[in-house]
DNA sequence: TTGTACGCGTTATCAA
DNA sequence: TTGATAACGCGTACAA
C-alpha cells in the first residue's frame, strides 16, 4: 500500500488534521510544527491520494478535451496551446478523440463527468447542438473551441472566420479575380467551415460577383481531398484563375495537383488556405493563407474556462483571437495603390 | 449533490450493496432484482463516482501518457493511435506534454501516481534514465514508445530506426550516391535519432564510405531547421549529391531551400526523409522516406501495457512495428538489376 | 439471493 | 494552534 497520511502524521507525531492543513497552507498551524510535517513528507515521498481528495472535495483539478481530427496541424497545436495553459493553472488534461461520432462524444462526456472534471473544452462540432444540451443538463463549465455558438450562454473561442475568409476572397477580387473555386469542408462537419462559407459569400455579393454553389467542392480537410478538389475544379471549370481551399492542407494538396498537370501558380491558377500552418511556409510556392494560433486559440479557452471555473465575471464569453491574412508566393500581390484601398483592414502583405 | 448509489437503492427498493453487484455484473443477484435496478440507473441518470470507486479499488482505468513535441505529425498520429486503443481496451486518458523537460516530466508523474493511473506510456526521451528510475520506484507499468530501450525489464515500442537508417543509405549509396550530408535531431533528443545515426554508420562502413561527423548537421525536427540545415550542407559541401534528413519534415524544409536556389532533386541533389507523414506525397517533388505508422506505434503500446497491467504473460516486451523505404519522386530510382541485390530486404519502391 | 457494516484516504466541523 | 470524529460514495466480507 502506498505512504498515507496516516504514515506522515505519525512520524511527525502530529495529527491527521495537522498535515491536512500543512498540506492546504492552512495558515492556522504554527511554522514549527508545519516544517516537521514538510520533513515527514519528504522523507517518506508522501503523494496525496488524490481520488480521496475529490470524494471528499468534489472538485478534480480535471480538465476535459472531447475533440476530434486532432491530428491536422492546427488542432495539434490547439491542443498544445491547451495544455501548456492547462498546466499553468494546475489542472490536468484528460483527453478524448470523439472522431466527430455523437455516440463517442456522449461516452466521453459520462466518462468525464464520473471522474469530476471540473470544466469542459468542446473541439468537435458535429452535433454541437445536442452536445450541448448534454453539458448543460451536467452543469460543467464549458468552452466551445471550434467556431462560434450563438447560443448567448454557450462561451466560446474562435477566430472570426466570416470576416477572414471575406477578407480572402476580398484581396482576391481586387487582385481582378472573376473566377474563383473553393475548397470547402464536410457539410456536417466544422462550424468553422459554414462560417467560412458565409464569410465567402459575402464578399462575392459586395464584389458583385455570381454565387454559384458548384464552385464549392466539398474537402475532408486532407491533403488527399485537396488534391481530389483541384483536379475536379479544373476539369469542370477550366476559366478558373483561383482557388480558394478552406485549410491549408487541402490548399497544398491543391498546388500538388496543379503543379503536376502544369499550372503556373500563381500566374494560372492563385491558391490561397486558411491556418497559416508552418507548412505553408516551406512549400513551393509558399502558401497565402489566413494566419490563426491554434496555440493561442487553446491558451484563451483554459483562460476563459478558468474564469468559468473560478466564478469570475466574464466580460464576454465569446472570444476571438485574431486573424490576418498572409500573402505568399502562392498568389500574385496587389500594388501599393489596391492595397491601400484595403489597408483599414489591417491586412498583413509579407513574403515571409 | 449528485444522484449516489444511495438513490438507485432507495428507487430500486434494494439495498446499497445490490445496487453495487449490479453495476459490477456480479452473478449472484436475481434478473428480476437487477431490471428494477437497472430502470432506477437508468430514470435517475446515475452516474458512478469514479474517484470513490478507485478509493475503494484502488485502480484507475486511466493511462497516463507523457509526451513532447505532439505536434508533429508523426507524433499526433502516435497519440491518436494510443487514444482509439485506450479506448477500445476501456481506458481514460491523462496527458501532459513535457516539452522536453525533465522538471515537467517528474511533475506530470506525480500527478499522474496521485491519481492512480494504472500505467503510463512515455514518448519523451531526454532524460529516459532518470525516468526510468522514478518510474521503476513507483511501481507502475510502463510503455517507452519511441525509441529502443536497452534495458531488458523496460518493455518498449518503436520502429527498428537503426535497420531503417540503414535501408536509407544501402539504397543511396548503390544508387551511386558517395557524398551524403545527414540532417540528424538535436544531439540531447531522441533516442530515435541517435539509433538513426547507428544505422547510418553502420551503412557507411559496409559501403566503404568515410565518417565525417561534420557532415550530420543538427536539427530540431522543423521545417525551419531543415531549411537551414540544408543551407549549411550546401555552402560547407558544394559537392554533396544527396541528403538524409531524420525526419520528414526537416526534409521538406531541405527541398524548399535547394529548389529555391536553383538545385533540380533529385538530380543534383536526393533527399530523404524518416517518417512517412502524409505531407510526402503532396510535395514536388513526392518525398522519398522511411514509412512507419505512427498510429500502429501507439495501437501497440496500448496493447503491450494493457497486458502488462493484466498480468499477462509477455512475449517478449521489446515490440518492433514494422517500416518500409518507400522510394518516390526525391531520389533516382535503382535499376531493376540493382534493386535484385537488395530485394531480400523487402524495399518498397513505389511511386505512391 | 440479499442486506449490514466497515473501511478506502481525505477534508471539514467542532471542541479543546 | 491542535486533535478527534464524521462525512464523501463505493466495494466487499460476512451474516442472514
Amino acid at each position: 500500500m502506498d505512504v498515507t497520511m496516516k504514515d506522515v502524521a505519525k512520524l511527525a507525531g502530529v495529527s491527521l488534521s495537522t498535515v491536512s492543513r500543512v498540506l492546504n497552507d492552512s495558515s492556522l498551524v504554527r511554522e514549527e510544527t508545519a516544517h516537521k510535517v514538510k520533513k515527514a513528507v519528504k522523507k517518506l515521498d508522501y503523494q496525496i491520494n488524490d481520488s480521496a481528495r475529490i470524494l471528499r472535495t468534489n472538485t478534480s483539478n480535471l480538465i476535459g478535451v472531447i475533440g476530434a481530427g486532432m491530428e491536422r496541424p492546427f488542432l495539434a497545436n490547439l491542443l498544445k496551446g491547451i495544455e501548456a495553459e492547462a498546466r499553468e493553472k494546475g489542472f490536468a488534461l484528460i483527453y478524448g478523440d470523439s472522431d466527430g461520432e455523437f455516440e463517442k462524444e456522449q461516452n466521453y462526456l459520462n466518462i468525464m463527468k464520473q471522474k469530476k472534471i471540473d470544466g469542459i473544452i468542446l473541439i468537435t462540432t458535429n452535433y454541437y447542438n445536442d452536445l450541448l444540451n448534454i453539458v448543460k443538463n451536467y452543469q460543467i463549465p464549458v468552452v466551445f473551441a471550434s467556431g462560434y455558438i450563438s447560443d448567448p450562454e454557450i462561451p466560446c473561442v474562435t477566430v472570426d472566420n466570416v470576416a477572414a475568409a471575406y477578407d480572402v476572397v476580398d484581396y482576391l477580387t481586387r487582385a481582378g479575380h472573376k473566377e474563383i473555386a473553393f475548397i470547402k469542408g464536410p457539410d456536417l462537419d466544422l462550424l468553422a467551415s459554414q462560417e467560412r462559407l458565409r464569410g465567402v459569400k459575402l464578399a462575392l455579393r459586395i464584389a458583385q460577383l455570381p454565387y454559384n454553389s458548384g464552385r464549392f467542392i466539398e474537402g475532408d480537410f486532407t491533403f488527399e481531398s485537396g488534391y481530389s478538389a483541384a483536379e475536379k475544379i479544373m476539369r469542370k471549370f477550366p476559366k478558373i484563375t483561383a482557388i480558394f481551399a478552406f485549410n491549408d492542407e487541402m490548399a497544398v494538396g491543391a498546388i500538388r495537383y496543379l503543379k503536376e498537370n502544369g499550372y503556373q501558380i500563381p500566374d494560372d491558377i492563385a491558391v490561397v488556405g486558411f491556418d497559416g500552418i508552418e507548412l505553408g511556409k516551406y512549400t513551393l510556392p509558399t502558401l497565402t493563407t489566413i494566419e490563426q494560433s491554434g496555440y493561442q486559440l487553446g491558451l484563451k479557452s483554459i483562460e476563459l474556462l478558468d474564469k468559468i471555473i473560478a466564478e469570475e465575471e466574464l466580460e464576454d464569453n465569446k472570444v476571438f483571437i485574431p486573424h490576418k491574412l498572409v500573402v505568399r508566393e502562392s498568389i500574385n500581390k496587389l500594388s501599393a495603390k489596391e492595397l491601400a484601398s484595403i489597408k483599414n483592414k489591417e491586412v498583413l502583405v509579407t513574403n515571409n
